[in-house]
DNA sequence: AAAAACCGTTGATAATAATCAACGGTTTTT
DNA sequence: AAAAACCGTTGATTATTATCAACGGTTTTT
């Protein structure tokens, strides 16, 4: 269970655990498991605790008042669930965040994660570079959002997040690119030719 | 010159600095002035700088072969000026960042930047907090361009960055919102009415 | 085992935004 | 002071994407 963890630390940073800093890390999270559908996070509560996905696949979404719904982040293994404005600031979260496969999780809160951060060197290591790389990889969306095509969106994606492709439904891959599901529909079946 | 950061470090940590501190800082960064249309970063060269803007207004843009341009980003006072992705990883840049009017800089390499932190605690709690907001901010200005239309889009960020209004062409604030000039203007001319 | 909900696809039509072109009014350069 | 470049606007046309509706084939629920 942990040892997805302390590999995803390790090679984050470069450098291994000592056995105590992993007892720390054992003791500081809590493991919970949800099935297919079930909610981690529901629009309108506080975030609480993010969670590190062992194993399963879960996605952040929101729902308007005439059934539709929108996917806007996707999460699989050694990702991080939580939605940020709500978890940093505390505030009601604008976003749900719903298991879509069955999921394991070690689950731990902002504060007592940040304490972590302060005994163990490696996990502030891990926070600077997690910051870096998420910085990084929402610039591309965002660039590749405001100034390319569904077609070229939906490209980039397949080759930068293949892993996502069959573990969640077209429907809420279009939405996370920005299109409806007919539109990527389409654009799947004519770049096939 | 330096009042600008010492005002902002306190301003985002809730902390004074110490004379001692405010000495460090001094040393630490390197004052650069730019004339309108200069360049900080030339894309293809490796951003080692950071810089922030004192006074001034810039932007990070790209340029086409066929003379096009695309603006990401958009800096005034109290923002750091730098392409995240070639600051951090040393890699090439793919944007340029421009001077859109004479600027007042205080610059420093990431090297220096993180040395400072493990010195002073403020300098710090303030990355982190930094990140955090900007983490929110983009989460939002994605959410907004995969799931709003173009009025929509400029309505919300006339209300969150009226400081940049007045500062940076339409053809620029159009491009940084994903969509034409022409549909730009269409759009502020109709909601006058 | 039957019913219901979900999913991806296709077609027809409508809305949105991009493109192309031209214009006067700036500002900048020479 | 003249020429050139830049800027925002408007009109006409085209391209892209959304919307609405319907369909068979799944999977899930009852």
């Amino acid at each position: 269970m942990y040892q997805n963890l302390f590999n995803y630390i390790t090679r984050y940073t470069n450098s291994q655990l000592t056995p105590l800093e992993q007892d720390l890390i054992k003791n500081a999270f809590t493991p919970k498991r949800l099935r297919k559908k079930q909610f981690f996070l529901q629009e309108g509560d506080v975030n609480r605790y993010t969670g590190f996905i062992v194993k399963g696949a879960m996605r952040q979404c929101c729902f308007d008042a005439k059934g539709g719904e929108q996917t806007v982040n996707l999460f699989v293994e050694d990702y991080w669930a939580d939605e940020r404005e709500s978890f940093t600031l505390l505030t009601p979260s604008k976003y749900s965040i719903e298991a879509w496969e069955d999921t394991d999780l070690l689950t731990i809160t902002r504060k007592d994660f940040l304490e972590l951060a302060t005994r163990i060197p490696s996990i502030a290591e891990m926070f600077r570079i997690m910051d870096d790389r998420h910085a990084i990889a929402n610039q591309k969306r965002l660039s590749l959002s405001i100034g390319c095509t569904a077609e070229k969106r939906y490209e980039d994606f397949a080759a930068s997040y293949p892993q996502f492709i069959n573990r969640f439904p077209q429907h809420q891959i279009a939405s996370y690119l920005g299109i409806t599901k007919e539109t990527l529909s389409r654009v799947r079946n004519q770049s096939i030719r």
